[in-house]
DNA sequence: CTCAGTGCAAAGGATTTGCATGCCG
DNA sequence: CGGCATGCAAATCCTTTGCACTGAG
């Protein structure tokens, strides 16, 4: 630990910029619940609950919270992530972060991150590519998630 | 050896055999219903809704269907896919079918098929392979999704 | 002042469950 | 015959919505 501003604080400072621009975009206005939110989600390293939400920030409203996340999301800055139970997750977008991948316990409900090769990951964008040609299909982005059990379920 | 039946009706008899087995192997019986949904499932070439099943079947009850589908899965003989909306989609485990991933349309919720190349999904199970050994995750299946939208909603 | 954002409570809707009946083994 | 599957209806629970209030600009 020293005195000087930690390394992170120039991050964090760019995401609140990034996100309040993104919001303006849409005509929507960085909250103080929503920056909540965003800060949140900048913490943890796996895409969270509404439940979750809830615990970690228990000052918040349920309706805020699913209706700020909802903004959040239609102003590109948070991405929907579904799992295999029935609780809707969060996490920043991706390219507010890193690309990353899932790891989905389906024993205990579980999701973590993970991420691969980028020379993988330039093959699968090439293979994308010529699917969306084949089909007409035009890609916003993919998800690529494994299935199976976590460390503490096997 | 009798005269060769249709070269459809082989596959469809192993379906029901193997679909058979895999239920008594859970103490579950391959009922009229099951066959039903198995049928059907056999039929789509995208993963179908309770809604859809409903319709295309509209003898079947709907907690039936929910309850059927659920013992399929759990026999491995149905595999449940989420997308995008709020509706939960059923298709045949890919070990009985061929495999594949999903185009999901962000407009109209619309799921369809898609294969890649067998020589790029080698690459991603030696991938998914590291992956397990760095963290202890044990891989039953990988699911991929290109989420954007359908040549209809362009 | 104005109006979007917020919190509370009630409604909505896909999915699950309780229970009586019917049917397969 | 006995027990599981089925159908109907009611319950469940995540999520959305209505409405009055508040606070930022």
């Amino acid at each position: 630990m020293t005195s000087s501003p930690p390394p992170d604080s120039n991050r964090a400072h760019e995401l609140h910029t990034t996100a309040s621009q993104r919001l303006r975009r849409v005509d929507q206005r960085y909250t103080t619940n929503r920056r909540a939110l965003v800060e949140l989600l900048d913490t943890t390293d796996h895409p969270v609950t509404i439940a979750e939400v809830l615990t970690l920030r228990s000052g918040l409203a349920q309706s805020s919270v699913y209706r700020n996340l909802s903004v959040l999301e239609s102003a590109g800055i948070v991405h929907r992530v579904v799992a295999n139970d029935e609780f809707t997750r969060f996490e920043l977008a991706q390219d507010l972060t890193e690309h990353h991948h899932h790891l989905i316990c389906s024993a205990c409900g579980a999701v973590a991150d993970f991420t691969m090769e980028p020379q993988l990951e330039a093959s699968m964008a090439d293979a994308f590519a010529r699917v969306s040609t084949q089909t007409g299909f035009e890609t916003d982005h993919h998800r690529l998630d494994l299935v199976g059990h976590c460390a503490d379920c096997r």
